[in-house]
DNA sequence: CGTGCAATTGATCCATTTCAAGGGCCGTGG
DNA sequence: CCACGGCCCTTGAAATGGATCAATTGCACG
């Protein structure tokens, strides 16, 4: 996986791209990459909020820590991913963006965020499709409220399935899973104990490997049928996975 | 509270509206409203996108169904707020919205809707600000995973009474409270029964007295405390509440 | 070769669910 | 005017999913 192609595949999920556009994405990939190791912080709730910044390698993730140090994380941020949209229209952050491994990402001035979505109209809309699926994928997170443990995990394996395989960066049935069960707690509102307890329940159905950070799911739609998945709010469409990529497992979930 | 300016209301929330931004707003509010008894549904799930919808009067929430019958509510929409910004981005609903009260809406074409966005910045802000704030507090609802069932309520309760009051629509410490507790349990993931308890816990701990469909918070500062509340999520700033209106319990949430 | 963190296991506790039933209120129809 | 049904709220008792507390293992790393 070229990183400078992140951007791009993810934007053209929505409609393809034209003409310079993923020449343009590529371009601002490749400028300034910043480096940024496991479990640090890249935004800090009450941050002023000038740039927006987009993942090119590793994971992320959206969180806010309540007085009491409880942590409940908001969202995972992946490769293509913005951690912001927020066009400088809200002056802080109100919730914090940490690394879970080690990442890549680039800097995006507002201005020239402008520019393209003037002079872009198809950038723009993949912006906004980009905006809006991200909105759904929190709604759908709260629906884990009425779900048990047992769905609430297997609806964060299916989604993050069906969202690295929307760019590439999926090997057949298997994913990079660079998230300890403390984390997969964090995400679902779950003590890691019950985490562990639950994850070994879907092993003895088959429904999962997962093992060494490699996540295998052997048959997606028994997974899917377990838990009621329907993977409509992510908006993917009808489009078919992305064709194979060279060897994307063993290189690193940072990929740097 | 004049219908035709809860709009305006709404939107200034941001920045004050300039020139003839109220007007033009009071004008869409005035054109035709639709009007909607309780619990029905204003959209569903897979429903196509066309226009977007503004709530005039009552309440309003975001749902899904899942496959064996549970209810999650998503969100709840008060008077002022868009049903969708979608942009017609999106081909689909990928959840419902259906009425709590009786309700009027106002429907925007999205040509009409592009030209203001296009034409009046400010409006144009204004939009992207709510938009933003709506993101914001559906991140604030997945937080509820790592809350307990009395601080779930409390939030819900919270939120509802500083988005009334930014509005205008609570009257001192009170705000019509139209929603039965099966519904506070549809939102927070909770048994109707086990929030009939919690609800008992927090009267008699003097933190809120609800009756006949008006929720009164005697001390909000000690329900915040009590509960880990902090209302930055919602972007209102340190922009004072509203001034008193003439009354507004008493005549019904749904307002018509 | 220790130190530290992630995964695992066991035992107990508790918040919330489930099941079941009764009471109050309100609109409707006989 | 009263009886009835329906919905919401309330209460009790029992069951259970998940939390808590505590300890062990395994592994990576300096």
């Amino acid at each position: 996986m070229v990183m400078q192609d992140i951007l791009a595949r993810r934007l053209s999920n929505f409609a393809p791209l034209e003409g310079d556009e993923a020449a343009l994405l590529a371009r601002l990939s490749a400028e300034r990459p910043r480096r940024v190791p496991a479990r640090a912080d890249i935004a800090r709730e009450g941050d002023p909020t000038q740039v927006l910044r987009i993942i090119l390698s590793g994971w992320a993730c959206r969180y806010r820590t309540l007085e009491d140090g409880r942590r409940q994380i908001l969202g995972i941020l992946l490769p293509g991913d913005t951690c912001d949209l927020n066009n400088d229209v809200l002056e802080e952050m109100d919730h914090s963006i940490g690394s879970l491994t080690p990442l890549h990402y680039a800097e995006l001035p507002h201005e020239r965020l402008a520019r393209w979505l003037d002079d872009k109209p198809r950038l723009a809309r993949a912006f906004w499709w980009h905006m809006m699926t991200t909105i759904s994928i929190q709604r759908e997170w709260t629906l884990n409220l009425s779900r048990n443990a047992f769905e609430r995990i297997g609806n964060l394996f299916c989604e993050l399935f069906f969202r690295l395989r929307a760019v590439g960066l999926n090997q057949g049935n298997k994913i990079e899973f660079p998230v300890t069960q403390i984390e997969i707690g964090e995400a679902t509102g779950l003590t890691p104990v019950h985490v562990n307890r639950t994850l070994q329940d879907m092993r003895s159905e088959g429904l999962i490997i997962l093992k060494d950070r490699v996540l295998e799911i052997p048959d997606i739609q028994a997974l899917e049928r377990a838990i009621l998945y329907s993977p409509a709010y992510l908006h993917l469409g009808r489009r078919r996975p992305r064709p194979p990529e060279s060897a994307l497992l063993g290189q690193g979930a940072g990929g740097g």
